[in-house]
DNA sequence: ATCTAATGGGTTACCGATAACCCTTCCGAT
DNA sequence: ATCGGAAGGGTTATCGGTAACCCATTAGAT
């Protein structure tokens, strides 16, 4: 492409007409055009100083003529602010996550700053690239799910450099800082009570790897829970497996060796239920019929999928509007000096994964 | 928080200890530690010019110490060049959508770039707001799903600003450019001949906006198809809608308020099509017992879902992919002059929300 | 008529990094 | 001994914008 030296090449007789492409338009060549300063268009595009309402007018037409936007680097480099946070999960393709980034886009938006998306796979290496980018965009501050225990070190990467950050539905042992995580231990009460309650006693858990804090939440929910249903808990009963649907073949295979075989499977996320629930029905095991699953939060579609998944749903908009909320009041000084930690409440959602046991 | 004054703050006797936040290292920071100038050490960084090796690792071994992260800003200021890409898609929580950011995101990160996710909600304005955002970030190019025909200012603008910039799924009138979209006609045909060869005659198209390309082509295909199989093609069952599952409410009442009432429809994309579903079963209609229903994409999650939509599928991972590699080789001049366009194809996937019709 | 202060706007330096150009030093060739 | 050039690295200007400071006018107060 062709980069003309010169915005005179755009003024024609009836005035500046912009055509084709004229490179990169700067408030000088608006100041020259308007027979100002580079500094009095600077305050009129911030609306700081006093500039008469006719040179104001003046330069704002000009502004139009040329089609000025203003670089976002340039203003960041002096102001050391971007107005940019990022959003870093573990699963773009994963419903609770889509949810997190609508709730954390609408929150970011109307607080006037914009949201970069990134996707680290659960990955830990991943992640770090991202961290990395992060930095070195100098993005105002980011709201994460950490991938694992492995991301302490990324995250005290962020806060050497000052970069402002919120954990969301993780947290991360001897990392002490904002966050916005759901209530596990009371999730999987609802759903081992509610397990109970249809007659189950022999219960598994499908967990996830203790890397991830809530997985061991879960599994810390998961004694309790058994042991106020006076139930005996038997470390046979509990996997700790990755949370991709392929993890979960070997998984079922496992349950389904055990005896007794268990009647009913806590499973770690909507994922790893998901593909149990996959791995039964190859191996024609009905759900609910011989097994019943129950997990954490919704694959959307509710009226459409096939068992609905008895669940304790999180209420994934508010993850990600409560924490941009949390992170830009962090970002603008708005907050305590101490951490806050909001937890937030899930809700039983009684799906056909689940039936009485089969006697 | 506090900025410390000097880097000298961060030497203790066993070298330099980075402790607590210390604002953020330049490479006169380094240079200064390094006893070289800051040219040296932005010629380590990127490998240029000639640095003896001890000289070279003297630089490195203080970056290391110093925790020291690249400004993108300061750099992209003067190479004119952020290695950034952006992705504007219409609705992120449509799985069509997060499968193309995937391919997206991979194809991106394996080219050495960085991907900037927004969604403009199928909304000009909120589109307008990003593509500004787009045009002061000053990323490298834009991969988008224009929001309807009236995106034709935003992409101008975008050439206007010599942001190259690749069409994604949709096209617009007026604009030529390089596009990666799917092959409507052909996946209508395919549809509407599977309908026909299950003996059915009364199809309706609800077809979203005809403000769309993917619309007016699928309402083209939807005629084409009609008169290959002989069959009478009528206005009234040509729905113009919206594509949110609310809109589906009234169509349904549409359809069903006509006589005879169609026993199949093609919906416009997978959340109309869900719409419908869902206000069909308000009513009590059975799918596919009263009404079948076929359209385009995929909802995920195939074997949970009842009843699985019959399907012209489009493979979104490589819409995403090879979007992204052809916006690369735009910005990086490997490309023609010449814009190309790049149509995939879809697969026809047969589901359960088809059947016969009622007689 | 003089002083004061508000009004309107220009100058200069700097944010962090790199391109372009320049200057030593040192080595081998003549 | 002299010269050419490669090796190694320093200086300066610049990217586009804003903060801080400065300088004319003009209007109002006394």
């Amino acid at each position: 492409m062709m980069k003309f030296g010169t915005i005179n090449l755009l003024l024609t007789s009836n005035g500046y007409q912009a055509e084709g492409w004229y490179g990169m338009i700067t408030i000088y060549d608006i100041a020259k055009h308007a027979n100002v300063s580079a500094m009095t268009v600077s305050r009129v595009i911030n609306n700081t100083g006093r500039i008469s309402d006719k040179t104001r007018m003046k330069v704002r037409q000009v502004m139009a003529e040329l089609n000025y936007v203003p670089n976002a680097m340039a203003r960041g480099l002096v102001l050391q602010k971007t107005n940019i946070v990022s959003l870093l999960v573990t699963d773009i393709t994963n419903p609770f996550y889509t949810t997190v980034a609508r709730g954390a886009e609408d929150a970011a938006r109307s607080l006037g700053y914009k949201l970069l998306l990134g996707n680290s796979d659960e990955n830990a290496e991943k992640e770090k690239e991202y961290i990395d980018t992060i930095l070195s965009t100098r993005v105002d501050g980011v709201l994460l799910t950490p991938a694992g225990d492995d991301s302490k070190g990324h995250l005290e990467a962020l806060t050497l450099h000052g970069t402002p950050y919120v954990a969301l539905d993780r947290d991360v042992p001897g990392i002490l800082c904002d966050s916005v995580v759901g209530d596990s231990i009371s999730g999987v009460r609802k759903l081992i009570d509610y397990l109970v309650s249809l007659g189950h006693q022999h219960v598994a858990l499908v967990g996830g790897t203790f890397d991830v804090s809530t997985a061991r939440q879960r599994h810390q929910g998961f004694k309790e829970a058994m042991e106020a249903n006076r139930l005996p808990y038997n470390e046979e009963l509990v996997l700790q497996t990755g949370y991709r649907l392929q993890d979960m073949e070997a998984a079922a295979e496992r349950l389904l060796s055990l005896s007794p075989v268990p009647t009913a499977v806590l499973a770690g996320n909507n994922v790893t239920a998901l593909g149990l629930l996959q791995s039964f029905r190859r191996r024609s095991i009905d759900v609910p019929g011989q097994i019943s699953i129950v997990t954490f939060d919704d694959l959307g579609y509710r009226d459409l999928i096939d068992p609905l998944f008895t669940s304790a749903v999180q209420p994934a908009y508010k993850f990600g509007e409560l924490g941009i909320q949390m992170l830009i009041d962090r970002i603008e000084g708005r907050s305590n000096e101490a951490p806050s930690r909001l937890v937030l409440q899930n809700e039983l959602m009684i799906g056909s994964s689940t039936g009485a046991p089969p006697q």
